[in-house]
DNA sequence: CTGAAAGCGCTTACAG
DNA sequence: CTGAAAGCGCTTACAG
């Protein structure tokens, strides 16, 4: 089945020259003459010569492989994001390895461990929501460069980089607030996520700012912020007293959850409920009505994590600095919050 | 930055042994002793002792790599596919390389390449919609281990797995026949698609089984079966002198489309006009109404090719038979033909 | 039960 | 401009 495989050494000897200055000549090193060079390599064409990347890997200690680390390969946005990084590597010349955690902290630690076995050149990684104890990720940080996105954490000292969440919560409630509402309920997720944090600070600073008084009832928080937990929350908010003008959730999914509650009970959206989301998926434009969210570029967030690692690959002196930066979100307003005032 | 890294010959120098016998006490070489074993392996965890995984694929000829090349990595119905062979591959000791072609027959060529270059120990593969020329899969099937999954080519003598489509297809159409739809419009890919060739021949079949003359009008193609196209080619249907009273697309994405045309010219769902879509996706339930459909098992692909694959490299002698494996659909019957006869 | 040595395919400092 | 040689970290056939 496989084949002879060509090797430095093979054209070496066809050649009658140095395995070295075969070598060189691929690489087009400067000393060696035209003719020679150009001798190799019509015979590396003509056999399909391909170095074998191990060989030189393991010689030059690079690998040219990025190991990426996600929570759910199924997520739209991680998705997005996952497309940018294939796409910026390939251009690069780095092939990436993906290793899915599902939310796992012990899988996590482990692949962690397996990706820098592997000798990968650097590590992207979006966190676990269950991580807490950081030390796995200090420890391949204390090896190879690594950038966290999206889902990051203070406690690791690297750069990082994430949505504006704050600033994008706040301008989503605020055009809440300029559409007439004041009852803004929030679906969020329990206070460990660092983005669903952010997220709630802006939406505080938002009531804040306009002079809303915070209602504790209208902010509810949950582990897994799912498509039923959308439902449920929803059915909980709609039995109150003062039943909420407004809901903004942390995730699409359960923005929409939340919309098909309102449609079984005959709310109308979104002259009694408007419903805003966070991260502008497919599934936002298939609901009726169509769903205002916060538009996350995922692809951004890709395009800069993997450069961003890459030069930290490439120049290992200057990555001191660990930086946090910033993607800007955008509103995208659609049919869930269009009131005409 | 970069740690002191523990090897082979470290440990044996600093436990006074031979660097052969610290590589076979980790191996678990019968032929050392149990206390040198022990003590070797006390000293490799103390000191978190990794093989250079290179090294070792470099002497070994294996990698424990497997390339995986997809068109699109956006598509859900692609990734439940990666999650199961991140999964499985996980499970078996194997890491895996991802490529997308984004349907470019170029870079598919590329990839190819440079999977084989990086030395991944075999290769799993779905075709891109523009691939006619096999050539370069022909020439990788020769050098390692390769499976076709989803998007296959009869083409290539290899092991493949696919959905049952033509089977899938026939008993969609008959469910429709069964509600008592007649004139039954298909939307699908133009012939070089394979997928969609074999889901046109189930409609084929179905209407011919139950004596339902075709309708050339009836059976719409297109090159790249999107929402917009959906919605385009249900505007062309509807304003046929003779209407559709049922439409099959060949993706949940252009049935997506047809039915916010179908409401656009308050068409009753599924009363004028059934739909039924392909692939089970996401959007299929977000949808009003929800969406009847063929729900492929991603997760099975997924399984089933990655394991086979293993097979492949880890026993290299016994896969000259290139068997089609396929795998069962089934339908989901939802609002969009539920029709009470 | 253990070790010395060769070798996987490549690069590169050194020598000429 | 070119070559001989060492070495990256590991495994393994051979010898004892």
């Amino acid at each position: 089945m496989k084949k002879e495989v060509t090797t430095l050494k093979k054209m070496a000897q066809l050649l009658d020259i140095s395995t070295s200055t075969v070598s060189r000549a691929l690489n087009n090193h400067p000393d060696i003459s035209e003719e020679t060079t150009k001798k190799v390599k019509n015979l590396a064409k003509k056999l399909h010569y391909m170095p074998n990347i191990f060989a030189k890997g393991f010689r030059q200690h690079k690998t040219n492989i990025i190991g990426v680390i996600v929570p759910n390969i199924l997520s739209y946005f991680i998705s997005t994001i996952l497309k940018e990084i294939l796409l910026q590597a390939e251009i690069k010349g780095y092939r990436i390895i993906i290793s899915e955690t599902n939310n796992d902290v012990k899988k996590e630690k482990e692949m962690l461990h397996t990706m820098l076995q592997f000798g990968v050149d650097g590590i992207l990684m979006s966190l676990s929501k269950n991580t807490v104890d950081v030390d796995p990720i200090l420890y391949a940080l204390n090896q190879k460069p690594l950038i966290l996105f999206d889902k990051v954490s203070a406690k690791v000292p690297c750069t990082q980089i994430i949505i504006n969440g704050e600033e994008a919560a706040f301008n989503a409630v605020e055009h809440l607030i300029n559409i007439g509402k004041k009852r803004i309920a929030i679906l969020k997720e329990f206070e460990q996520s660092y983005n669903s944090e952010k997220i709630f600070q802006g939406y505080l600073r938002a009531l804040k700012t306009n002079n809303i008084a915070i209602d504790e009832k209208l902010i509810l928080s949950t582990h897994d912020i799912s498509l039923k937990k959308g439902r449920r929350l929803t059915s909980q908010l709609i039995s109150l007293q003062e039943k909420p003008d407004a809901i903004f959730s942390i995730t699409d999914t359960a923005a929409i959850g939340a919309i098909q509650t309102l449609h079984k009970f005959n709310i109308k959206i979104p002259e009694e409920i408007a419903v805003v989301g966070f991260s502008n998926s497919l599934n936002s434009t298939i609901i009726q009505p169509k769903l205002t969210t916060v538009d996350q570029p995922g692809n951004r967030i890709g395009e800069i994590a993997v450069n961003y690692l890459i030069k930290e690959i490439e120049n290992p002196k200057e990555y001191l600095a660990s930086k946090t930066i910033e993607i800007k979100t955008n509103l995208i307003i659609r049919e869930s919050t269009l009131i005409s005032i």
